[in-house]
DNA sequence: AAAGCGGGGCA
DNA sequence: TGCCCAGCTTT
């Protein structure tokens, strides 16, 4: 290691000494469990979203245990609005690994520590190093773009080559002592100062390093994703009454869009919608009600959604009240279970009035 | 309204 | 090795 990297990590720390955050929720009573939940939820969404988010999930489940011990419903309650709901899925099957074949402890080393679902190099390496201070480097979002406008590396990390040569640069500047330190230190450059757009140059420990400051290529560095035209798709929503009130909701596949959150009927066409209700659930009393298309974008394709309101008047058959996978919702209740952002959308616009 | 964000799973 | 998976914030 050169002397040059290692003033790198020198002036990040003294730099975290003075001005980095260390009031979070996951900086206090500092556990694996407790870094493992923060980094999960931070990987998709900014501190300020996740704070409640983490304190909710802390509430509910205050050990790797206890969420083990927990119902998947329940988990996915608990991540509802805040997306990639595989993620939570994921962490519920990781913790009961961790309860039934680690002895409710988490993995001391990297290798280990990656055979958890939903946990790759970073985050177990974010986990190591944060609540246990090992040298293990980290490359989330954050540490892609400080060390790509630092030692100005070219193209766009979804490369491999390109992700290689970041990884080796990790590798390179991270420190054996104080790491727990100073893997806070470089997320949270790159969170409150080197940010993608306007960065704080002029407060930056790295200034008088950075190659991306001294040819003034901030806004170059790092390399964009390749944009890429995304599909767009219509579905039907069927919001389905009963003479209570309550709405007729089902619970998706396990995995996929949504999985394991539940759902209103979704069709292809009206006629499908129509008759799909008198088959299964027997005779409406009013007109179809037809509302505002929901429009919501997937990193994929781009949904359309049209939402139908059905009003029951018959009672319902049998076959439907059985299943496990399907449910009569009193809205005004609290859900147990997952719900996906345009159906809470969808509930509380035209369902609980 | 459109762009941008991020990491792991899996074919 | 390249594509799939979301929903929120920022511009």
């Amino acid at each position: 290691m050169s002397k040059n990297k290692l003033s790198f990590a020198d002036k990040l720390l003294h730099w975290f000494d003075d001005h980095g955050r260390k009031d979070l929720p996951w900086q206090q009573d500092i556990s694996p469990y407790r870094v493992w939940v923060s980094e999960i939820m931070l990987q998709q969404t900014q501190v300020k979203t996740v704070i409640p988010y983490f304190q909710r999930f802390m509430e509910s489940f205050p050990t790797v245990t206890a969420l083990a011990n927990s119902e998947q419903d329940e988990v996915l309650k608990h991540w509802s609005g805040l997306g990639y709901y595989a993620r939570a899925r994921n962490m519920h099957a990781a913790a009961i690994m961790v309860r039934d074949e680690f002895n409710g402890e988490f993995p001391r080393d990297i290798e280990n520590i990656q055979h958890l679902k939903g946990i790759g190099r970073s985050t177990g390496a974010a986990i190591l190093s944060i609540a246990s201070n090992l040298p293990e480097p980290i490359l989330d979002g954050n540490v892609k773009r400080v060390l790509s406008r630092v030692f100005a590396v070219e193209g766009w990390a979804g490369k491999s080559a390109v992700l290689k040569e970041l990884w080796t640069l990790a590798e390179q500047t991270t420190p054996k002592t104080r790491n727990a330190d100073y893997t806070q230190a470089i997320m949270d450059l790159g969170a409150t100062l080197c940010t993608r757009s306007k960065p704080r140059c002029d407060d930056c420990p790295m200034k008088s390093d950075c190659i991306a400051f001294a040819d003034s290529r901030q806004a170059e560095l790092p390399a964009k994703k390749p944009k890429k035209i995304i599909p767009e798709k219509k579905t039907i929503m069927l919001i389905v009454k009963d003479e209570a009130g309550d709405v007729f909701m089902q619970k998706r596949p396990p995995t996929g869009i949504w999985g394991g959150l539940w759902c209103f009927p979704q069709f292809e066409t009206q006629h499908e919608a129509e008759n799909w209700t008198q088959e299964f659930l027997g005779e409406w009393s009013e007109k179809v009600q037809r509302h505002d298309v929901l429009s919501h974008t997937f990193s994929h394709f781009k949904l359309h959604i049209q939402p139908l309101i059905i009003q029951l008047k018959a009672p319902i058959k049998m076959s439907v009240m059985e299943k496990t996978d399907k449910l009569w919702y009193n809205v005004n209740t609290e859900f147990n279970g997952g719900l996906a952002a345009p159906v809470s959308t969808l509930l509380n616009t035209l369902v609980r009035q």
